[in-house]
DNA sequence: ACCGCAAGTCAACGATGGTTTACATCACAT
DNA sequence: ATGTGATGTAAACCATCGTTGACTTGCGGT
């Protein structure tokens, strides 16, 4: 039960260089992230990439589907949505463990990455625009909802990437008054 | 007058490489981009680019720069920056003419360029704040304003990296009142 | 007409990217 | 204990990246 710890754990192994990977695509996107730089944040060989992930591009879709799957544990209720943005945007992001968010607005060129990323972004969506008392696919409330989702997401990029402040080191409590604001503006089922 | 087309004219292809390179980086940011493309879509030569710019980071700090001058000039009163910012967004951006203002959240690992950007988002934050009726330097109203500027990057991004509807294909009539209502929620002194 | 310099071209360089191949080593079943 | 497949390592491959230097071509003044 305890897990002895092998020293040739494939399951780890791969989960070292998941989290790795999530770490480095999220903070300086896709491009910019280098294999090497996964292994060697993963302490990991960088063969190893491409024989459990195929490449780096796998690597990026396995990243994504975590979120998708993450996302989609998160949410219980279906109205809780706005509650667990603010919780992702307001908690505590470090260098070490940039906020996961980041992910869906990070594209690489690969076509499957991007159908995967534009599933989470519009599922993500359909639950705000529920969460907001939309009438069924009223795409005028839709709409409000992914401008919802948009402003949710340039705010943690402009946290992660620049040093603006206050923004860029506001705290839970002085960021949640403009975000209730913000969802009350745009969701006013609410 | 009539500026005859000189088969040489050292002005014409900077400002050719200029645009191409603000074209680029705007759509696919900075590490994605290639000297190569830029060089293409101008028309020109690769090795001018390090002889007008200097380098590749060199070209992208004039991408930035000309993106400051053109925001600070399209602003004449200081209360009309909400409607700058809904122009901006709502116009229409074909894939040849991307929206400029993502310029502001492409990052390269550049110091100097992160300088620029920082120092156009923080005055772009600090207008918007004093258009909002912000008593100076109030922490919380400057945060507000920051808030309001990263939704409409972010929205900005969304719209140009994914194809997700009804908001990939919103047309000015549509996008307008949701962003009524972020700028009415954030800049309560409008 | 011709000369000098600016403008543009071409080809290569070194570095680094993702990927693959051949090899070494460990875990586990027999 | 031993052989076998899974796991990890080392090194190289090849394409592409940004950059540079030597060269050619055209413009403008004299």
């Amino acid at each position: 039960m305890t897990a002895v710890p092998r020293r040739r754990d494939a399951a780890a192994t791969r989960r070292l260089l998941l989290e790795a990977a999530r770490r480095r695509f999220a903070r300086n996107g896709y491009a910019a992230t280098t294999v090497r730089d996964i292994a060697d944040e993963a302490g990991v060989n960088v063969a190893l990439i491409n024989r459990y992930f195929a490449s780096k591009e796998g690597l990026f879709e396995a990243c994504l589907r975590g979120v998708g799957t993450e996302l989609g544990d998160a949410v219980e209720g279906v109205d809780q949505v706005p509650r667990i943005i603010a919780r992702q945007l307001s908690g505590q992001h470090t260098r070490e463990h940039p906020n996961q968010l980041l992910l869906l607005l990070r594209s690489s060129g690969d076509t499957r990455a991007e159908e995967i990323r534009l599933g989470i972004l519009r599922t993500f969506a359909e639950r705000l625009a529920a969460a907001g008392g939309c009438p069924d696919a009223d795409d005028a409330c839709v709409l409000r909802a992914q401008v919802l989702l948009s402003a949710a997401l340039g705010l943690a990029l402009l946290r992660s990437t620049t040093t603006m402040e206050p923004l860029g080191s506001a705290d839970e409590n002085a960021l949640l008054p403009p975000l209730q604001d913000l969802f009350d503006a745009l969701l006013p089922g609410r």
